[in-house]
DNA sequence: GCAAATTAATGATTTATTCAAG
DNA sequence: CTTGAATAAATCATTAATTTGC
């Protein structure tokens, strides 16, 4: 993986500095029960830690929660502008011919947004031919999606100019009625309705349960239609 | 940590049924280098799981990666319809109105998209009234920013038909100069430009790293104006 | 009074946009 | 100008309110 970020990671509760005029707890305990916000919650000690440089193997998948939304902005709030990137690692992932290859055949064999267990093999596949995080392969899926639904939608606007009047209004703007060529060879069915689920997931590891019934479903029906550019 | 959660998980890449017809390996090795998805990422083995009563103290926090995204749908591909919710626990979060009168009161101090690590510590703050996980803190905070927005713009319009014409054009449709009332105490500054950076971040544990400045940023600058109802 | 039928809220996902690094 | 990253808007789907018929 690559890694590197920055990160301004943030320091628990200790009641740093209260900035002038801040009343130290809100005791919001009115209502129903006797709750009251503790102090550790109101206010933090955010602090950007050094440059961070990346361990060769700092891979420790601390998983990234789905939430991870740092808004290193609060920083901004203050008066330290940390601009976080600071030196060694760079800042965005940069795939490899290599690792762009495996998506876009992954991706034509009909994956379109594979869960968390799916990222992670995939994560560690690719982390053979170079740098790489679960997110990156989330977005990149994401990303090459939504432009070639955009790209597969202009090109049928100008088909549809060229050819004039030939056809009615056919398939062309049923939301998603766009990618009409082969793709989704998979995700067939259940296709405009929207899937349900989604977070939960992530297998336990043991994984010791009541191993009741198991179904061994086809995730990647992937016809390998391509097998090469 | 607090988190439980149900789960229907997947099994690795045991390669359990192949399914009538499917090529063992793809082996897509045909430009730059020798790379072969191994056949591990191209099928796995979805079984769902037992029901899954949901441990009082299951959760083990495994984070829930970002991605996370389950598609359970898969499943749904090829003809189990597990519903996943099953037995036991109930499907969607049911926040406790202690929880709630929590989140407002963060949400009106001018919380609006907390950082992984704040959403842990509200996480497990709420925890003690009811189950919850991050996730739920992701998307409350998310929907109520949103539905919080569009009630206001829905007033200020209300107003601005009412009124008539009182004031020409004043702040009503800056793109979120809608809420102009409170709310945004902090996060003011920088408001209208995206803010970098969100996913990295979490700190890595123990931080022996070169702790050099230490900034101690306040993030909760709320003022109690609230303190009760 | 109560349970099926409707409607209103709101939790959870997905899609569209935007920002900015390279 | 391409595309990784992030956020906001639009949607979908459940659950709680509530209404309605008995």
């Amino acid at each position: 993986m690559r890694l590197h970020h920055f990160h301004v990671a943030y320091l628990d509760k200790a009641a740093g500095s209260p900035p002038p005029s801040s009343p130290p707890s809100i005791s919001l305990a009115s209502q129903s029960s006797s709750a009251a916000i503790p102090l550790a919650l109101q206010q933090y000690c955010l602090r950007p830690l050094a440059p961070k440089i990346s361990f060769p193997e700092a891979r420790k998948m601390v998983v990234l929660p789905e939430f991870a939304r740092v808004r290193n902005a609060s920083s901004r709030l203050l008066n330290c502008t940390v601009q976080v990137p600071t030196a060694g690692g760079t800042t965005r992932w940069n795939p490899s011919p290599d690792q762009i290859r495996v998506l876009e055949v992954l991706y034509r064999g009909g994956m379109r947004t594979p869960n968390s267990f799916q990222i992670e093999q995939i994560t560690e596949e690719l982390g053979k031919y170079g740098r790489i995080e679960g997110k990156n392969v989330f977005y990149w899926f994401q990303n090459h999606k939504a432009r070639e639904r955009q790209k597969q939608k202009r090109a049928a606007l100008l088909t549809l100019n060229t050819t004039a009047s030939t056809l009615p209004v056919a398939a062309a703007e049923t939301k998603d009625g766009v990618e009409t060529k082969k793709e989704q060879a998979c995700e067939d069915a259940s296709s405009r309705k929207r899937r349900f689920r989604t977070w939960d997931d992530v297998d336990h590891g043991g994984g010791g349960d009541a191993a009741t019934d198991d179904v061994t479903l086809e995730l990647f029906p992937l016809r390998p239609q391509g097998k090469a550019s």
